[in-house]
DNA sequence: AATAGTGTAAATACTTTGTTAACTAGCTAA
DNA sequence: TTAGCTAGTTAACAAAGTATTTACACTATT
């Protein structure tokens, strides 16, 4: 996900821990023309405009986050209460606002709703290491820029590894967590699925996958031998 | 200017105190059989939900209001603070919300809001992805230079996909969110559809709509292969 | 009555999966 | 070093599972 526009530098700090708990990741700016100098090459993702200190600054900061040059969206203004009045006819400022003192479980709800809704889907859930992703949300996994086609088993498999790296897990752990406690089959399947497994990993990235001989197999993290 | 649906017949006077001074007519309501014996000719003009008293019953009137029957919008949720976790996951449960103790001025706000942007901000009006555009006012969807011809299913399960690209979506899933909560009917209904949208999609786009083996649908968001 | 839309059921086509068995690599002890 | 053993890899295959497609019946609409 790209990062979102935070105006101003000094936004208050549960705006912050909100965004920080939320995984969503921000950059704050003090300065208009820091907003085309930060660009990240995708777009932002979004702004979120303070008003509590003021106003009419923060007005501005919409209007210009709205301009033809921009179009910034979704924008959440925070507001205080005395100053709401002003938002009144200005319905076009901002997608959605949130009033101080802030609930930070009404600001995270309000950033997910507004996030689903521009169809830029929620913060992901994935899972990274190294070359390979794997989107949870989507199914889709990737090592470097190609795309695993992987099937349902082989997925499930390459999930339950890579999110415990490091870690080995003999056969029988392997068939009990991955295909299910009342599995009763023999132990090669889970090695020919390690093996369709590092096949469409590729030669380059197979040995992500390695064996422990006499125990069983873990993902990444090898130990070097010294 | 039609009437809003309010639930309960006892909602928080402030409320109905805004709703009267902002000039908008409403009618109270504590039965779902009187949202239909009592629809004007021209249909709601929206709802207000009030979750205050009874969470379960408000969800369940919000659904009711959503589902293919009736399809109100823009739909109000009125909440307080303690079950406001309880919204996070049901993203389109309403358009807006307001946590209690309620300002009235921010409800005259929202409710601006959501009049105003009916058709357009919040509540998009078209949705584009790739050569594919569907006009949510019009009901109307094109492919590249070409219309699709539509039924009513086919259209609601399109628009639903295709606001959640990239998504997956199992067969349960897309039955309750597209067909209806209260819908109980076979799964196949699911891929039969899927497959009369792909035949209009064409032979060129009907990889819009990808099958994730053993788990569901998912439209576009294609990961490139290189 | 004819038509269009929708859901269900059954037939077909296709993919995934677990298994077997042959093969290969790694280890150990003579 | 190598024979013998153990463990892991690989390919091929059959069975199970899943999706697609077709056909049809029911409903509401014109």
């Amino acid at each position: 996900m790209e990062p979102l526009i935070v105006y101003p530098e000094s936004a208050p700090y549960h705006v912050l821990k909100t965004l920080d708990e939320g995984g969503y990741p921000y950059i704050s700016v003090n300065l208009v023309s820091k907003i085309t100098q930060l660009e990240p090459e995708e777009g932002w993702s979004g702004a979120i405009v303070c008003a509590d200190q003021n106003l009419d600054d923060a007005f501005f900061i919409c209007r210009h986050l709205r301009t033809k040059e921009h179009q910034i969206s979704p924008l959440l203004l925070v507001i205080d209460r005395p100053n709401l009045a002003k938002l009144e006819l200005r319905e076009d400022l901002c997608d959605d606002f949130v009033i101080l003192p802030l609930d930070p479980r009404e600001l995270q709800i309000r950033l997910q709703r507004l996030f689903f809704r521009t169809g830029r889907g929620l913060v992901q859930e994935v899972i990274e290491y190294g070359p390979l992703h794997v989107n949870l949300e989507t199914y889709q996994a990737t090592i470097g820029p190609r795309a695993l086609d992987l099937t349902y088993m082989e997925y499930q498999l390459l999930t339950f590894l890579a999110s415990h790296p490091g870690r080995v897990f003999d056969r029988e752990t392997l068939l009990s967590r991955v295909w299910g406690y009342e599995y009763y089959g023999g132990a090669r399947t889970v090695d020919v699925h390690v093996r369709r497994l590092r096949a469409k990993l590729g030669e380059q990235h197979e040995t992500l996958i390695e064996t422990v001989r006499s125990v069983g197999y873990r993902f990444g993290r090898h130990q070097r031998n010294s």
